[in-house]
DNA sequence: CAGTATCCGGTGCGATACTG
DNA sequence: CAGTATCGCACCGGATACTG
């Protein structure tokens, strides 16, 4: 698929990067109970089912990285507080979220089908993700792809000798 | 030893299902380098960067999943071997290699830009993963979302338990 | 080439106890 | 309620060595 010389290398891939936030386990299921409304701590602990610590860690790792923000509450009676909630580069992850939600529909769902539906707010009929060509809107399947060398790829790497017969 | 009562329902959403398959460390990197065309394993080796035994351990997980299977090839003048493609239900992964890819072009991206470009292969303009209503199209941001219950949905969990064997 | 097997130090995970 | 602190253990990562 790549032109065989452009070897890139893979640090500076944005998969990878996207993946050095949100790739740790339980990270995208935190960020799922985010985008169902989840806000408190325990909310988020009952509703991921991971441990405290991790749960904790998982969430200063998403403010750290400007995922999720801390926003003070007050209860009356208590001390103030904090919870966490999306930040626009976090509600920016909704369709990686969706992305795996519609594959897990698609392919490992019972029978009885899906057990969250996403919904259009609006009018209520079902939300759905699609790849298309930017330019004249045709819908895109794998076979139809081409990845290529962008504007921040990096200049081939000539460290040892490339056999590369690939296709 | 498990409390019933901290278990959510997560353990039929969609999301969780996918990330057991393709949740691991390495795994979508392996699945990006399978999009970018590699199919040997000391293919995938060298351009995913993991180590053997991983590299291993997660192409049986993808092929047992049914995300890649096993064909045979034959170089003149040696034996058999296989190689690793993606099978349909792994091709059907694009959209959520090319949400995270976006997300991180983004938001994480150097200043000069993207590294890997996915385009149109007839015409050669960008592809561009959009969400939007089935119904009229409008497009889609996770503030006009409503996550609702499906018909897979079920309700509480009664304590006859499951096995525990997270991840 | 395409793996499997083994070893080993380190990191991350999971459960619980503890604190404000 | 919202976290820390702690601890045992599983798995990871990297380096070989071995097999077909």
């Amino acid at each position: 698929m790549f032109d065989e010389r452009q070897r890139y290398s893979a640090d500076n891939c944005s998969v990878k990067r996207t993946l050095d936030i949100v790739g740790e386990k339980w990270t995208l299921l935190v960020l799922r109970e985010a985008f169902y409304g989840a806000r408190r701590f325990e909310e988020f602990l009952t509703r991921v089912g991971c441990a405290r610590n991790l749960l904790a860690e998982r969430l200063n790792t998403l403010t750290g990285a400007g995922v999720m923000r801390r926003v003070p509450y007050q209860e009356p009676g208590q001390r103030e507080r904090y919870e966490s909630r999306l930040s626009d580069k976090g509600l920016d992850l909704l369709p990686a979220i969706i992305a795996l939600m519609q594959w897990g529909d698609r392919w490992q769902a019972d029978a009885d089908g899906p057990p969250v539906e996403i919904t259009h707010r609006d009018c209520g009929h079902p939300a759905e993700l699609v790849l298309r060509c930017a330019h004249d809107h045709t819908p895109l399947t794998a076979r139809d792809i081409q990845p290529r060398p962008g504007p921040g790829a990096q200049p081939a790497r000539s460290a040892h000798s490339d056999k590369s017969a690939a296709r």
